[in-house]
RNA sequence: GGAGAGGUGGCUGAGUGGUCGAUAGCACUUCAUUGCUAAUGAAGCGUUCGGGUCAAACUGAACCGCAGGUUCGAAUCCUGUCCUCUCCGCCA
C-alpha cells in the first residue's frame, strides 16, 4: 500500500506510474474522498471532545436536575459524534480499498514498457548454453527414461498439475534444499522452515488477494487459512505489527515452505511437466531493512541468485523487469531465467527466481516498523524477496542442461554430497 | 477435543464504573551528588491520527489481546472471538 499522504500530494507522479504500468486506479477519486473523511475526523473529534467535557461536570454536578440536564447534552453529543464516525468510517473504508489498489511506484532505472517484452537482459550466467550434437530431451521424457516424475499418479491422487518425484528426483530435490539454505547461512541468512497456511490478512498484506475471482490462492474451506502461494507470504507476516531496533535491520531470512497456486488462467499457457505445477517447494530469501538500505540489498539478492545458478551450472540470464511486467508491491523486480533446452522448439529461457524490493509497500500494510534509539517516532521498513531455488523448475533446468546423449544426466558438483553420485546413468 | 486460569506500557505487576494513558518496581535517558566502576536523589521515559511551529514547545482525539454491547461516562460490567498457561485425552 502506499503512503496516502505521499499520493494526495504527488497525485501526478503517482498517475505517471500507474499509466507506466498499466494500471488504471482512481487517484482523483482518492483524494477526493480523503478530502471529505478529514472533515468527518475532525467534526467526530470535536464533537467526541465535547462529550468528554460534559461527562466529566457530571460527576460534579451540584443538583440532581444538573446532572439530568447534563446527562441529555452528554447523550446527544454522543449520538451527533457516532453519526459523524460513521460516515467517517465508511469513507475510510472506501479510501482503503482504492489506496489498495494503486501499485507501489517503481524504481527511476526500471524500464518502462506494458509488458515482458520490455523486460531488459542486463547480463548472462557464466555457463555457456550447452551446444548438443544429438537432439535433446525435454525433462518429462528424461524423468520418463530415469523413472523420476509420475505426473500419472499426481493426477489420480490430487489432479491434473501435480505430481510425485522419484528415486533421484527426490534426491535432487533434497540436495536443491540444502544446498541453497547452507549457502544463504553462510551469508548470514536465519534459516525458517514456516507455515504452510496463513490468514487471509496476512495474504493481503503481502499484497496477495485471496478469495476473487482470479486468485492464485487455494483456500481452506471454512476458515480464514490459505494455502501459502510462497514464503514471501509467511516471512513477511512473521513480523506483522513488529517495531525492530533499527541496529537490528537489515534482518536476512532464509524460508523453506511447500507453495501451492491454482494457476488460474493458465490453462491456456499450459506448459509440460514440472514447469507450471500447483505444488512445489521453496527456497525462499527475505530481508526487512533500513530505506537506505535496500536498494543495495536487492543487488545483493540479485548476486546470491545468480551464484547459486553458477554453481549450479546451468546458463542463465538476468532481466531487469518492465514496469508493465511489475506486481503491485514491487518497487523494482530482476528476474533469473534459465537456459531450458527442453522448452519450445529448441530451447526456450524459463523464470526460475525472481526477487523484488517492495520498499514499504507491504510493510505499511504488515505494520511492520522500525525504531531509532534516541529518535522520536517509528517508520516502516523496506522488504525485499527473492528465490533462492524453485525445485520444481531448477529440477527442469539441472535435468535438460545436464543430459548426455545417452540419456545420462551429470549431477552438478555442488548437489553431488547429497544426491551421493556423479551421475544419474540409465538403467541397464 | 474436555476442564480450569489468564491476557494491562520494553519487562515485572497494581488497578472492578468518573481528573486512569493508567500505582509501583526494574530497565532506559538526562541532571545533581558522592573518590572509586557503583550508590543516592530529582526529572523524564509508549504508539497512532489531527492542530500548532522553520523546528520545537504546546495542544485535541484514540489505544489496557481483538470485535461488539450497556452507560452521560468502561482497563473496570455484559457478549463473542483469538491467543497464552495448567491439567486431562489423543497423537507424530
Amino acid at each position: 500500500m502506499l503512503d496516502r499522504k505521499y499520493i494526495v500530494e504527488h497525485p501526478d507522479l503517482v498517475k505517471q506510474n500507474c499509466a507506466a504500468r498499466g494500471v488504471t486506479a482512481a487517484v482523483d477519486q482518492l483524494i477526493a474522498l480523503e478530502a471529505e473523511r478529514r472533515v468527518k475526523s475532525n467534526e467526530a473529534q470535536e464533537l467526541n471532545r465535547l462529550a468528554n467535557e460534559t461527562s466529566k461536570l457530571i460527576g460534579k454536578a451540584a443538583s440532581a436536575e444538573a446532572r439530568e440536564e447534563l446527562k441529555e447534552k452528554g447523550r446527544s453529543l454522543r449520538e451527533q459524534k457516532d453519526a459523524a464516525q460513521a460516515a467517517h468510517d465508511v469513507l475510510e473504508q472506501q479510501i482503503l480499498e482504492l489506496q489498495t489498489h494503486i501499485p507501489n511506484m517503481a524504481h527511476p532505472d526500471a524500464p518502462v514498457g506494458a509488458d515482458d517484452e520490455a523486460n531488459l537482459q542486463i547480463s548472462l550466467g557464466k555457463t555457456p548454453i550447452p551446444q548438443f550434437d544429438f537432439t535433446p530431451q525435454d525433462h518429462v521424457e528424461l524423468g520418463r527414461l530415469h523413472d523420476l516424475l509420475d505426473f500419472e499418479a499426481g493426477a489420480t491422487v490430487a489432479g491434473s498439475g501435480f505430481y510425485f518425484l522419484k528415486n533421484d528426483a527426490v534426491l535432487l530435490d533434497l540436495a536443491l534444499q540444502m544446498f541453497a539454505v547452507q549457502l544463504l547461512v553462510k551469508k548470514g541468512f536465519t534459516p525458517v522452515t514456516t507455515p504452510d497456511v496463513a490468514h487471509t490478512t496476512i495474504l493481503h498484506g503481502i499484497g496477495f488477494m485471496p478469495r476473487g475471482p482470479e486468485t492464485q490462492i487455494y483456500s481452506i474451506e471454512n476458515t480464514d487459512l490459505n494455502l501459502v502461494a510462497t514464503a514471501e507470504i509467511t516471512l513477511g507476516g512473521m513480523y506483522s505489527g513488529h517495531v525492530f531496533d533499527s541496529e537490528q535491520l537489515p534482518l536476512k531470512l532464509v524460508g523453506l515452505s511447500h507453495c501451492f497456486r491454482t494457476e488460474a488462467g493458465a490453462a491456456g499457457r499450459a506448459s509440460k511437466g514440472l514447469y507450471r505445477v500447483h505444488q512445489f517447494t521453496k527456497v525462499e530469501m527475505f530481508a526487512f531493512t533500513l530505506p537506505e538500505q535496500s536498494d543495495a540489498l536487492h543487488e545483493e539478492l540479485r548476486e546470491i541468485e545468480c551464484e547459486l545458478f553458477d554453481a549450479l551450472e546451468v546458463p542463465f540470464r538476468v532481466v531487469d523487469t518492465a514496469t508493465g511486467d511489475l506486481g503491485g508491491p514491487a518497487y523494482r523486480k530482476y528476474d533469473l531465467e534459465a537456459w531450458m533446452p527442453g522448452r519450445g522448439e529448441g530451447g526456450q529461457w524459463g523464470e526460475v527466481t525472481s526477487t523484488s524490493n517492495c520498499t514499504d509497500y507491504q510493510a505499511r500494510r504488515l505494520n511492520i516498523r522500525y525504531k531509532v534509539k534516541g529518535e522520536k517516532g517509528t517508520h516502516f521498513v523496506h522488504t525485499l524477496n527473492g528465490t533462492a531455488v524453485a525445485i520444481s523448475r531448477a529440477i527442469i533446468a539441472v535435468l535438460e542442461n545436464h543430459q548426455r546423449a545417452d540419456g545420462t544426466i551429470q549431477v552438478p558438483k555442488v548437489l553431488q554430497p547429497w544426491v551421493g553420485k556423479e551421475s544419474i546413468a540409465v538403467a541397464q
